[in-house]
DNA sequence: GTGAAAGCGCTAACAT
DNA sequence: ATGTTAGCGCTTTCAC
């Protein structure tokens, strides 16, 4: 295909208004080239049944050799083709970023391409997880993305359906062991270092750290979580990470976990928390207990508590992990995927990480 | 226009497989509603000359009641406009990120839209860029993307260019006084903030530091540097900012600028350096010295020098300005505006700071 | 000022 | 196995 990216010669005469694009290839060039037809042409170039392998040959080489491009605009103007793809996720207010992001790739032409449907879950509903899922097959959809809380649970069914040829892409959260085409979310091993590195650095290379854990047990939290330790051990000797506390993605346990603490008369610098769910509560207590600022709180995401708490300077530094753009780069795999079955290189997409201060508040948020 | 964003109804037996899309609304539709021509429908959809103002009234209101959108694909088939865009910028390492930035917008669908030509020219360098932007024009192109180092010098040209209908957009450094359709790049006030609160918090909120900026009147710089100055004596009393150095973005300067400070008995605890170039001299110099990793270093963005010298501690944190989006983002508003004369939101379309630490380096890098 | 008709490049149904 | 033809929804030229 001919490329549409050019380098200015410096003899320069080229450029060009809005002008008929120049001449470009079409099957009729091609017909007219053989002395054949045009529907012949059509059925070669689309592999389709009922035409000698000798034409073929010819017209496959003869496209190649003509620069031959199908006109993406035809195609889909006699097509009409339109994709469904089912997004299974929660409605909270960091998903509805992941929302924002996957509807902007069907801004301007996709939306005539595309349609995303989603089905509402609600945090950690495995169950409802697969009552949906089947409910998308159901639908006859082309191709679904989800947050499989438990993996375990839903393996099964994301195998069942890439083999029907339905493929499917893991967001935010990962299993590992189905055949999802692919996962786009956060590389929580690198976030947890990253988590790691900023909160000995802002003691300096010294003290005590709690961990408090989401979940223990949920694949996403473990990895940071371990991360953070491996990190710690490994490149910050001065620090030592006490007891491990967990939160179950609480909104409210951050704050008893907190008081605990601190009631037990144990002496801590710093404080990690896998998670942003629970920040409120936990900067609700360290304002109370008189330790805000004091104790550096490294956390997750942005929700509107986080911000508030950077701002004041209770939480030191928030990770975030870039949900529009898994909502964005979820949809485009899934399309290219069933448009040409192009998989993406790897086995994960890995979502940047934002690290949220004080100063660029203003930049994140969700 | 009918969305193309469905939320699952859990009744449920919506979905569909590649199928024609449902009956959409098309210009023959209003054209039989009101017993007329397809031609006029046309032409008063679009404005053009030849139709009475009455029937162009009852066209456009029945066109929004039945809810008409045009079809991109029949209106870029026929007219097969391809539209072209010249970006104006040097090619390093740093922009070569940005042109694949820019280069990732013409994909799929866009090749046929759109081709983007890249006039090269060297870092600071006004006058060549003033005579690549007279070439642009001369080869009458849609658009130009240009990141002026001289704002002086272009604005005139810009303004030009604008009056005269070609849209044009900074990138990267502003002209801020010029009629440019948006600016795209970081906001430098932003980033000189959370550099001063990263090398803050690096030093527990006490100690000297020194600033070297790359030029102390280059806007962008001049920003970095201000915005730096201002937060540390708003927020970190503790800190007091000595010196200020000026590097002419040179590759060797800094090494000499850093010698000359040790050598003076200038006690210095950290070192702001508002660019990424020449951070390998400073590098040099400070391993030389043997302050390397004592003496805390923020700087920019994330050129092989900076990665090395982040995973050896000798850089503490490096801001990026996400060239990649840059460029992404400055074909994007170019064509949009100039197919529909959308202008983007603001003056201004910032670009997402990250923040470089070595457990992070993986993920940056350009 | 309005209507009729050709045709963009392609697919698919119908001939042969 | 191959050729022919009728559109997809739109723009544009040419009649009237």
């Amino acid at each position: 295909m001919e490329s549409s990216v050019h380098v200015h010669e410096h003899s320069s005469r080229g450029g060009g208004k809005p002008s008929r694009a120049k001449k470009t290839v079409t099957q009729k060039d091609i017909a007219r080239a053989l002395g054949i037809s045009r529907g012949t042409v059509d059925r070669a170039l689309h592999g389709r049944a009922g035409i000698s392998t000798a034409v073929k040959e010819r017209i496959l080489s003869t496209a190649k050799s003509l620069g031959y491009a199908p006109n993406k605009f035809a195609q889909l103007l006699v097509t009409g083709k339109k994709i469904t793809i089912a997004m299974i996720t929660p409605s909270d207010p960091f998903w509805v970023r992941v929302h924002e992001g996957a509807n902007s790739y069907l801004s301007e032409l996709g939306e005539w391409l595309l349609r995303v449907t989603w089905y509402e879950t609600t945090v950690h509903d495995p169950e409802r997880e697969v009552a949906l899922f089947q409910e998308a097959l159901e639908a006859r959809v082309d191709g679904i993305g989800i947050a499989p809380s438990d993996p375990d649970l839903l393996t099964p069914w994301i195998d069942r359906a890439v083999r029907s040829g339905i493929p499917v892409v893991t967001l935010n959260t990962d299993a590992p062991e189905s055949d999802r085409i692919v996962f786009i979310g956060q590389d929580s091993a690198v976030a947890g270092r990253v988590a790691a590195e900023l909160l000995a650095k802002f003691l300096l290379g010294r003290g005590r750290v709690a961990i408090i854990a989401g979940f223990k047990n949920v694949l996403v939290h473990k990895l940071r979580m371990d991360a953070f330790r491996d990190a710690i051990a490994k490149d910050y000797a001065g620090v030592a990470i006490g007891e491990i506390y967990e939160s179950h993605d609480s909104d409210s346990e951050p704050y008893e976990i907190a008081r605990a603490i601190f009631r037990a008369g144990i002496a801590v610098d710093g404080i990690y928390l896998t998670t942003g769910t629970g920040i409120g509560a936990l900067g609700r207590a360290l304002k109370e207990i008189g330790v805000a600022g004091t104790v550096k709180v490294v956390c997750f995401d942005f929700l509107a508590d986080t911000l508030e708490l950077l701002k004041d300077g209770t939480v030191s530094a928030s990770i975030g992990e870039d949900p529009y753009s898994q909502g964005y780069q979820s949809v485009k795999a899934l399309y290219n995927y069933i448009t040409d079955r192009r998989k993406p290189d790897g086995p994960a997409l890995y979502t940047r990480m934002d690290i949220g201060l004080r100063a660029n508040i203003d930049l994140l948020g969700y």
